[in-house]
DNA sequence: TGAAGATGTGTTAAAATTTTACATAGAGAA
DNA sequence: TTCTCTATGTAAAATTTTAACACATCTTCA
């Protein structure tokens, strides 16, 4: 009810460019103009909106004024990536430890986390501010060398560091993916520390949306037989997931 | 005239991010809010900012990162804070090595930071996010568990972690200082990582906005003789300011 | 199932901000 | 000088936002 309301807002903003209350009113008339405030307070909170005097605009607005290219990254197939971090959230067991990285598939999965009493372990700034939200999780940030491209951090010592910890699960995510070459990233240390964290999960699930496929990037961390469970969206190659299938790989 | 006024603002919102109309005025004694509403006014039309309620934000603001609940905090005293943060700031030499902690002081620190060749570790997440815009510096990130309140890390085993790594001076702050009790904190094992800090760094300075004066908190890590300098605001009290001061430690 | 708490919403008054309207001062031109 | 134009200041009016409270609904957990 409010959240379709909250997105309705949002979708009518990214489209309108900029909304006074009065026309949002008379969008929702069923609600009142103090709900709408909310709303879009909250989806300020989000950073999605800018509130301005009268109303609100879509930061995509702001954007289009200054003239600045957005950073792609993490509006690009934002959708699926949405999905992709539902179905991985959906696989979350209570009481459990895990491993998540700090790519902006990670970043989203962060958001649709449970807030359950988990304790999570991440290598990337953003989505440890975004599980901190959450009042039951309990976040362990893997310290290092900060990536300034992708806000995650990884260290050679993070093997001495791993020695005293535990998670079952690894939900990681892959810059680029063939068949030959693997999953692979952008920086060796990164590649790295994705390697420690597979072997150290008794599990690991991999996040791959389908713009990935067909890329190589420099550093392979994994191969298909290193993961357990392939979490994808709907455009991935059916040949692809045959391959995976074949190898008792579930492909969701 | 007005030109250069207004240039200036502009060039403030480009580093501040965002302004009130209360600290525009502060900036400029001499000419009436309504002068500065419309120079504010003016560079909208321009496109150059964009008015809020309250005042105005640069565009480029608008193009980072999320919106963080974290902000709501960081509003507290701020004007102190950026003062204080600015000291910090003119003390840092090129091509140094320094530790900076999490809280809402040391985020103003953060992006007052020159973008020169240093080094920079931090226990704060949102510290080091903010670096991270920062072409010249390296930002390396403390790990452990995260607390929610401050977004910072700490971890027992930061100990084995600071053996291989090397910092001349840490710049850190505290939730409350007296005479008696010292700079202390909530966190027992944030107190742990500070003391830590203090121990590994060749001098340690402390950045103490004056409504941390006479409080307390459960976890002391540094007594007066433990710090090199304190950077403080304007209204920390003159015989506190000699209690400093005869133990020649710099006030500022 | 029912009590306790969290969440979402509406209403109204209070607070804060912005706009408007008008007055004034100073600079430059005829 | 006097006129006019721009920049600025002041204060009231208009508008918007926030705060406070009340109430209904939905969860959740014993």
């Amino acid at each position: 009810m409010k959240r379709e309301r909250i997105e309705e807002i949002a979708e009518l903003l990214d489209k309108r460019g900029k909304l006074t209350l009065e026309q949002l009113d008379e969008q929702f008339p069923n609600v009142s103009q103090m709900t709408l405030r909310r709303d879009l307070f909250q989806l300020e909170q989000e950073g999605r909106i800018i509130r301005v005097r009268g109303g609100a605009m879509s930061v995509k607005e702001v954007q289009k004024v200054s003239g600045e290219p957005y950073t792609k990254k993490t509006t690009i197939h934002t959708d699926e990536k949405i999905k992709i971090a539902q179905k991985a959230a959906s696989l979350i067991d209570e009481n459990c430890s895990l491993f998540i990285d700090g790519g902006t598939t990670a970043m989203y999965l962060a958001k649709e986390m449970p807030d359950r009493n988990l304790h999570v372990f991440t290598n990337g700034l953003a989505v440890a501010i975004e599980l901190s939200q959450k009042k039951n999780l309990h976040v362990t940030m893997l310290g290092g060398q900060v990536m300034k491209d992708n806000l995650s951090t990884a260290s050679p010592v993070a093997k001495a560091y791993f020695d005293n910890t535990n998670f079952e699960l690894a939900i990681i995510s892959a810059s680029a993916f063939t068949p030959e070459n693997g999953f692979s990233c952008g920086a060796q240390i990164e590649a790295d520390l994705l390697k420690l964290v597979r072997a150290k999960a008794k599990a690991t699930y991999m996040m791959l949306d389908s713009s990935k496929i067909g890329k190589i990037m420099p550093y392979t961390f994994a191969h298909i037989d290193d993961i357990d469970v392939l979490i994808t969206d709907d455009n991935f190659p059916a040949d692809l997931k045959e391959l995976f299938t074949q190898r008792d790989i579930v492909v969701m």
